[in-house]
Formats: C-alpha cells, structure tokens, sequence
DNA sequence: GATGAATGAGACTTCATTCAT
DNA sequence: GATGAATGAAGTCTCATTCAT
C-alpha cells in the first residue's frame, strides 16, 4: 500500500454559490453603500467576513477541520490571521457558522419541493433536479460532506444538524411518502419506515465523488433516477 | 446553536475483534508459548503490536486523524510513546496499517458471499446477515467508517482502498447481479449498471449511526431488509 | 582521565561586534525610530531577531550544532522558542545565517588589507592588526571556530564556505605573495605555493584558544609576529 | 547558500590500524585461542570491544560526538546495542576511550623522534614521514580531528589531551629545538619561543582535509616541507 | 555474556490565539 | 477595525539507557 501522503492543496477559490437560487440573504444587494461613509464600513466588513467563510470552506474541505490552519483561511481570504477573530470566535465557530450559513436554505428548498401532493415520481424528479442543481453541483456538496466526515467528532454539530435538518427533512419527506403510499405509487411501505432510503443514492454519490471520482466518476442523476425506478417501479397487482 | 466541543473521552478498549469467523490469523492460539523461552520475546512483542492498533482504532475513531495523539494511543496500548516507533514508521503508516489489517478479510468474505448463483433473495439475505455480524455489529464498521471521513484527505488510502477492495467487490456484485438479472430476479438493469445502490444502505445505516444514533439509532438489519425488499419486490409483467 | 561531562553553561550575553569597524549596517543606529510608530514593529522584529542571531552564536559556539537546545537560544534571546520560526526556518537555516552574516564583512576587510604593493613586512604587520582586533578579539572567532568544527558534519557550509571565503581570500593572498617574492622579499617561493602558510598560526592560535586556554593561554599577536620573523627574515644572499 | 544537509553516510569500514608500527598491543597474538574454551570467550569479547571502538571512530568522525547514534555504532561493529554497555559506561566513556587508546601510542613515537641531537632538518624529515604515514594516511587523523572539534565541548576531554599529549610533547619539542638553537640551525628564537608553530601545517592539512579535500586537496608532504624549508633555511649573518 | 525490545525524557516544530500598533 | 508579530502549549519523533530473556 503505497504511502498516504497530505491531501494536496486545496483547490482555487469558490464562491459560495451566492448567485444560486437558494441564496444567503446576508446582505441587501441594493444598499446605496458607497455614497454613506458608514455603511461602506459595513459593508467591506461583510465582505470580509464572507470572504473568510468561503476560505473556510475550501480548507476545511480540503484538510478537515484539525488539519486545516487558519494562517491559510487568512492568506486565501486576503485577510490578516488577526481580522479573523473579529467576526468569530475561535477556529470552531467559524467552523459551525459555515455550516449554519450553508445549511439552512437547502432544508427550506427540500422542505417546499416536498410539500405537495404530486405524483412521486414528479417529486423525486425535481428533488433530483434540486439536489444536482443546488447541493451536487455546488460547494453545498463539499458542506454535506463536512458534515458526515467531521460530525461523529462534533457531537454539537451533529445535534445542530439531526434538530435542524434531518428531522424536519425526514418529517416532511415521511408525510409526503405516507400520502403517496396511500395514494398506491408505492408497492411496499418500506420507504414510509425508512426515508433515509429515499435520499441514500445522494449521500453515497457524495460520499463516493470525493473518494473515487479519480478512479470512477459516478453520474449522480443516472444513479439517481435509477434508483427511483427500482423503489417506484409499477409492482405486481396485489 | 450549542458550541461545538471536542469529542469526549474515547470510548472503552476494544478487542480487534479478534474471536470473529473473520480473524486475522496473527498468531496461532495454541501456541504453548510459556513453555518457549525464545517464543515469549517475540509472542509478546506481537501482543504490544496488536494492542497498539486497537487503541489507535479508539482514538482515530473517536477523534480522526489529525486529532488523535499518539500519546494517548500508547496510554491506551498501555505502552510508552517509543514503543509505537518499534512497530511502525509513524503516524501515518499506523493509520494505514490500521486499514489494511481490518479490511484485508472482509473483503474475502464479501466475494464469497456473492460467488453463488443462489436466487438474489437468498444472497441478499445472507449479505445481510454477515454485514450486520462482521461488519455493523464489530469494531471493523469503525474502520469503514475512518476510511469514509479521512479518505477525502488521503489520496493514498483512498486509492488503496478503491483498488484493493472497491473495484475488486463492485465486479464481484456486478456479476452476480447480472445473473441474477438473467434469470429474471431483477425488474430492471438499475442495479447492474449501479451496483453501489446494492450496499447504499449499509453506508448510509454506518454514517447515520456515527452521526445520530443518540437521538434515533437505526435497525440496520431492518433497514436492509426494507431496502433489498423493493428492489426484488416481483414486478409487473411487462 | 576524568570524565568528560557536559560543557557548562554557555558564557555571558555576548554582543555581535556591533560597533566594530566591519559592521553589518542593517539598521541606521540614528534612526529617530520612537517618533515613527509604523518603523516601530520593524525595528522591534529586526532587534529581535540580532537578539536571536547572537543567542545563537552563544549557544552553538558552547555547545556545537547537534547539542545546541532552540529552547536555550530562545532564552537566552529573551523571546519566545516560536519567535525563532518567525524569522528562521529551522535550526540549521539558523545557523547558516549566524555564519553569513559574520563571514561576509571579514572577507572584505582582509581582500582590502591584502590588495597593496606595500612591503610584505608592513602588509603582516596590518594583518596581524586586522586579524588580532576584528576576528581574534571579537566573536568572530567563534564563528570562524564553528566552521572549523561543524564544517566537516555540513558539507554544504563547508562549500559555502570555500566558495565565499577561502578562494577568494587565497586568490588574493597568493597573488601579494608573488609580488612580493618577485621583489625579493621572499627567500623562497615556499608561500606562493603554499598560501595556507600565511594564516596557520592564526588558525592554530584560534584552535588552540578554544581548547587550551585554561591550561596554556596564547599570545597570538606574539605568535604571528614570531611566524612572520621566520618566514621575512632576510635570507642569506643569493 | 545552499541548504546544509546532513553529512552523508559514514565512509567504509576502518580497521583501528592495527598493523601499523604504532601498534595498539590490546591483545596478544599468540595466544593460543582456539582450544582454550575460556581464553577463546575473552578473546570474542575483546575482538567486539576493538569492533566497538572502530566503528565508533567511524561514526564520530562522520557525525560528530552529538549527532552520533550508538544504534549506528552497534550496527556497524555488528554487535547489540546493549553489548555496547557491557564495554563502556556510557556514550561518553566510549568516547574518551576511544581517545585515549588511539592517541598514547602517537605522542611516544613523536617523543621518541624528537629525542636526539640529529641536525634538524634530519629531525623534521622524519617527523614529516611519521606523521603522514602513521597520522595523516590511517585514522588517527580522524581522531586528531575528534579532539580539534569536539575538544571545545567537552572540557575534561580538552584537559586529558592537554596533560597527556601537548604538554609532554611541547616540552620534548621545546628542548629540542633549544639545542637546535644553541648548534645556530634556527636563525631566531621564534620556533623556541612557539613550539605549537613546528606542526602548525600539520594541524592546518588536517582540517583543511576534513573542510576542503572536495575542492582542492592538499599535498601534507609538500605543505610541510615548504613550512620546514623556510623556518630551517640558512639566514643572513648576523 | 549477548541480545534487542522497551522505555521515557527531551528535542524540534506547528499553530490557535492574543494584543500593541 | 485591521494587522501580523509574538507567544507558548502541545504534538511528533528520536535515541541513550535498561533489563528480561
């Protein structure tokens, strides 16, 4: 087994998906910024703050929370190590607050592409899209992934998570499966006792892209729809 | 949100699960070692080995890589700090060996149980039963787990890992799968083309379980059981 | 024989030769620094690190690279041990800015002191002036010492070294000796041939300093004095 | 300037040059071993001793006394580590030994040559052949060098050489060369005056060997004669 | 006597955090 | 607010020395 060396540098700059549909409404885009002396201030401090979350991004993706330096968050945000401190706390802050700031539209775009008394099959095929779309194809995937890999060492952040995202996800993903179910899309109720089937393609695509994508890229929407035509798949007449 | 805080204590000393029908056949049982006065030397050396990579499974397990001290695998080996130097170059390769002892077996078993040309039903059953026992239910779903969370950050582990046991299971599955197909067991191709989504919710059920069995520990068994039943649920003539 | 043990504390806080005539200018002494507040961390950082620079001559003279702690140097500097990485990259980065910061000024000054057509008796004369006030008297000679005795372990300073040094200074030693043989100031043309010659009571009387002045202190003015006597003495006519 | 890096592995083995008329008389030939049970295990011993001591002078002189690894030392007279400390108390014990057993028989053959009325020139002809062939051509220029750059550190070492070698040796120099004197083969006083200036190029040919043989290596015998040649030449009358 | 596995003090180096400017 | 030099606790790794076999 050949040696494991560090994971190399991390990869360019990222921009957190602000121009996304799921986007963080931080800030007002139309603030009159420049004429108030002010608010330019506030401004360039949000700016930075910003700037620091995305570095904190590609380096934790990158190293993982403990290997990651936040010399290199400072360098990769063009801010001083010091300038930090001033918008968080300490390195695990910063750390939960990308999470946070990442996290919370996707539950609410879930949450609504769920809500409906649409055929399934539309359903999964929009929640397909979304997820490509707003967590596959953007650095939501590498937060995702942050989050199994550094979770089972952050018991705080696992609870943040399990109370803010998975219940209510699972919740409203269980109701909506339960209507289909009712509605005979189903053949079995298997999904209504385990909605983490629902989404397991997702999570081992994610999984896999940041292990073997090398080696074995794997074609999330394909894997995806297949999967929906096997639990969705027309079943004998009962 | 609470503060994140560091991972408590690792939890008890664990055996290497070393009574398992998948044992590492280190070092013959009946060996009548006090007898052997040259043996000794080396039957405890071999010991010291052993019990150091068990506590470094606690302590990378509980902790992650980066996190983990060697300081606190060799109290936990109840060794001195050198004595880690004796038996491996450093972290690093630790880490490896780690891996590479625990997963060497199980992917032996893995392959044999899918070289069968049982009805899928079966297989599956007994896939089930052996992941639950060998895997989910020993110290080696750890390993699976260390290798999912620390694999991003270690090309060189990821790339063993593909090769030595990814590549050579998926092409295992994939065939049975496609007997299976043959023989109608199957509705559609889904599975062939991606055999991932045949152990997905083992993945998931080892994430989920590292993640949030505190707040909602999941039935594996039950999970799979649901899982394999709509995907060979007999489906409508065509 | 009596056990060799440990050399005692390294000797009292020593100045690196600041107010010699070959001094380092990096900084103007008259800088009217307390008035500039932005000149003011700079001056501090640059003060620190001479203070770091002359702890480490301190240090490596009394005890040789190998057994030199950072962590003395780093006290007896009155700054952190992490200050040290501020400014050097490691022990032996370190130590080859403690030599090139010392060395270069001495080559200029014998090049200079050895560029004439004064009679070879006035130029010793300078010489052993230069030798005695500006390296033999100053901690230059443990500098030029540190070379003598690591040299051998580092081949690289080694080179450095010749290269910087000793070519040079030998190029141009030689050459005012064949001018002076050529005025027949020189019996034989035993020193042309041989420029080492020059120098080797200065060297011996800088070994012999650091081993045996206990015991046997040297004159080293004398000795060069009497070493020259022998080597100008008019010869008997040709 | 280049980065320094370790100096390279430890040249060839070396015998402790046994042969040599210098000769260590640590043990009889003769003895007749092999069919003595008893005197055959003391002969094994000390042939490891002698093992022992040579590779030590191999290691020392490549790494120097600090950088030096007694696993090395173990390795290369192919015995344990711990046979090392059934020999020598101690790291530095084996040091001084080491020392001391090569050294005694150098200072007789000098005191023995330089006891004698012969002209001088006679006298300096045959120390010049003593000394590069019994110095400067087997090991023990390595262990002269030994002394010159760790001598500084360990002071008790210093004081030995200085009791047991240069002391008794400048006397017998000193008082031959007053005789030299007093018979008018010495122009001036100085060589009386500065016995240390006689070997001068013998020390300088040792360290320039150990520094700069790379670049340009020095003839000792010439150097030597050349030195000897103009302190001996015939002057001027007086 | 010989071995070499084990020990643990100690060295170098890193990096989160602070704070004077 | 912003900076980045400084700090020092903490981690990895080395190696002289010991001691059971």
């Amino acid at each position: 087994m050949p040696k494991i060396t560090r994971a190399a540098k991390a990869p360019g700059p990222a921009r957190l998906a602000g121009a996304n549909p799921i986007s963080t409404p931080r800030r007002a885009k139309g603030t009159p910024a420049p004429s108030n002396p002010v608010g330019a201030r506030a401004r360039r401090s949000a700016e930075r703050r910003d700037a620091i979350l995305a570095a904190a991004l590609d380096e934790f993706s990158a190293r993982g929370f403990a290997a990651t330096r936040l010399d290199d968050v400072a360098r990769r945000a063009d801010v001083a190590k010091g300038t930090i401190y001033l918008h968080f706390a300490d390195k695990e802050t910063l750390f939960q607050e990308l999470i946070r700031v990442e996290i919370g539209p996707v539950v609410q775009v879930l949450e609504i592409a769920s809500h409906t008394d649409m055929p399934l099959r539309q359903v999964t095929d929009r929640l397909i899209e979304v997820f490509v779309r707003e967590v596959f194809e953007t650095r939501r995937k590498d937060v995702i992934r942050l989050i199994l890999t550094e979770g089972p060492r952050f018991p705080a952040l696992a609870e943040f998570y399990y109370r803010e995202v998975i219940s209510r996800v699972m919740t409203t993903i269980r109701a909506m499966l339960r209507r289909a179910h009712e509605r005979g899309e189903l053949r079995t109720d298997a999904l209504v006792r385990f909605p983490q089937l629902l989404p397991a393609p997702g999570i081992v695509a994610i999984i896999w892209s940041g292990l073997f994508d090398r080696f074995e890229p794997v074609d999330v929407r394909a894997m995806m729809r297949a999967h929906f035509d096997m639990l969705l798949a027309p079943g004998s007449a009962p």
